[in-house]
DNA sequence: CAAACGTGGGG
DNA sequence: TCCCCAAGTTT
C-alpha cells in the first residue's frame, strides 16, 4: 500500500476531458464562444447556482428557463413582486433560497450598481451566497482561480486521495486537496469539469472508473476503495408528524389560503390554513365556521427531517361568511401550481385525485 | 457543530 | 417501503 497516488492528478487532463464531454446546459455558453474566451452572463450563473443547491440538474432546467424568460436581467428580478417569485419557485423546494434570491437581486441592483461583484469576499456578503456559490460565481462567471467544493468535488477528492475520514469532518482536508489542484489557467472550466466528472463518471454508486481521465492518479482506484468513498456519518431516522389541512371553497369558487410566515418550513409560501404538525394527534384548528368533511385518505409527504401524514378536510362556505385566518383567492389569481408540493398534494386529494 | 430546510428519482 | 442522493446556506 502506498500513501500517495502514483502521480499527482493533472488539471490539464481534466480540462481536456471537459472540452470533449462538457454537457450543454441552459446557463452555459457553447464551445465556440468558450474557445473565443467569452464568459457566461453572471446573472444566469448566479441564478443557476442558487437553483442547483442540493437540487438536480433535471429538476432545475425548466425553472431556470421560466425565470430567465420572465426576468431576463437581475434588474427585472429585483423589480418583481415577492408573491410572483415565490409562486414561480413553488415545487423546487428549500424556499429560503427564493426569499434570499430576491434580497440578493435587490442588493446587486441597489448596492452594487447592478453588477455582480467579481471577488469571493464581496460575493460572500450577498444573501443566499455561501462559500461554494461565491467560488462558483467567481470562477465560472469571471474566471477567477477560486476553488469550488460541492458534493461532487468532495467525492472526487476523497477518492483521488483515498481519504477515509467521514464527512463532514473530512471537509477541510478535501478542500485543501481541491485548492492545491485548482489551476490558474481556465479555472472556470476546471471547476465545471470537476463537478461534471463527479456527476457523470465519479458517481456515488458504481463509478465508471474505466472512463475517468484521472484514473491512473487515483489512489482509491489503485486500492479498489472508490465505491466505498466518501465515508459519511450515520444519519438519524425521520420521525412521523401528523397534521390537518383545511380546504375551504367559497360558493363563487374562491379558495381560502394564507401566506406562511417568512421564518421556518415553507416560509413565504402560499398554503392551506391548518393545525400545527406534531408527533401526537393535533388539535382541530378550522379557519372558518363551516361543515367540515374529512377526506378518506391522507396526503403523505416527506420533508428533510420528518415524515408528514396530513388529514385533509373540506367545506363549502357561503359568500358573506368571513374567515378567522387567511383570505379567499379567486381563480385564476390562484393556481395550484403556486403551491409547495405538500400543499398541492392536499389540493389533489380534495379534487378527488 | 448540529439542526433546519424540499423535492423527486433511483436502487 | 425506505434509504440515499443532488452544483449548500443559515442559525
Amino acid at each position: 500500500m502506498r500513501d500517495e497516488p502514483l502521480h499527482s492528478p493533472d488539471p490539464q487532463a481534466l480540462l481536456d476531458w471537459y472540452d470533449r464531454h462538457a454537457r450543454a446546459l441552459p446557463w452555459r455558453i457553447g464551445p465556440a464562444a468558450r474557445a473565443r474566451g467569452e464568459l457566461p452572463d453572471p446573472y444566469r450563473i448566479w441564478l443557476s447556482e442558487i437553483m442547483l443547491q442540493q437540487t438536480t440538474v433535471a429538476a432545475v432546467k425548466d425553472y431556470f428557463l421560466a425565470f430567465t424568460t420572465r426576468w431576463p436581467t437581475v434588474q427585472d428580478l429585483a423589480g418583481a413582486k415577492d408573491a410572483d417569485v415565490m409562486a414561480a419557485w413553488a415545487g423546487l423546494g428549500y424556499y429560503a433560497r427564493a426569499r434570499n434570491l430576491l434580497k440578493c437581486a435587490r442588493a446587486v441592483t441597489l448596492d452594487h450598481n447592478g453588477q455582480f461583484p467579481r471577488d469571493h469576499a464581496t460575493l460572500l456578503t450577498l444573501p443566499g451566497v455561501g462559500p461554494y456559490t461565491a467560488a462558483a460565481i467567481a470562477s465560472i462567471a469571471f474566471d477567477a482561480p477560486e476553488t469550488v467544493v460541492d458534493g461532487n468535488v468532495e467525492r472526487v477528492m476523497a477518492r483521488l486521495f483515498d481519504e477515509h475520514t467521514p464527512l463532514p469532518a473530512a471537509k477541510p482536508i478535501l478542500t485543501e486537496h481541491a485548492a492545491r489542484l485548482t489551476p490558474q489557467d481556465r479555472p472556470g472550466c476546471y471547476a465545471q469539469g470537476v463537478m461534471d466528472l463527479g456527476a457523470t463518471i465519479c458517481t456515488p454508486k458504481r463509478p465508471a472508473c474505466g472512463l475517468c481521465p484521472w484514473r491512473s492518479a487515483c489512489t482509491a482506484w489503485v486500492r479498489g476503495t472508490a465505491a466505498d468513498l466518501p465515508k459519511k456519518s450515520p444519519k438519524k431516522r425521520k420521525p412521523t408528524r401528523l397534521g390537518i389541512a383545511y380546504l375551504a371553497r367559497r360558493v363563487d369558487g374562491a379558495w381560502l389560503l394564507e401566506t406562511r410566515p417568512d421564518k421556518g418550513l415553507l416560509g413565504g409560501m402560499l398554503g392551506w390554513p391548518g393545525s400545527d404538525w406534531t408527533e401526537d394527534q393535533p388539535a382541530e384548528a378550522p379557519p372558518i365556521r363551516a361543515e367540515w368533511k374529512t377526506i378518506d385518505a391522507e396526503a403523505r409527504h416527506t420533508f428533510t427531517h420528518f415524515h408528514l401524514r396530513l388529514t385533509v378536510k373540506t367545506a363549502l362556505v357561503p359568500m358573506e361568511r368571513n374567515p378567522d385566518r387567511g383570505e379567499f383567492i379567486e381563480l385564476p389569481e390562484f393556481s395550484p401550481g403556486d403551491l409547495p408540493t405538500v400543499m398541492r398534494k392536499a389540493f389533489d386529494l380534495a379534487q378527488g385525485g
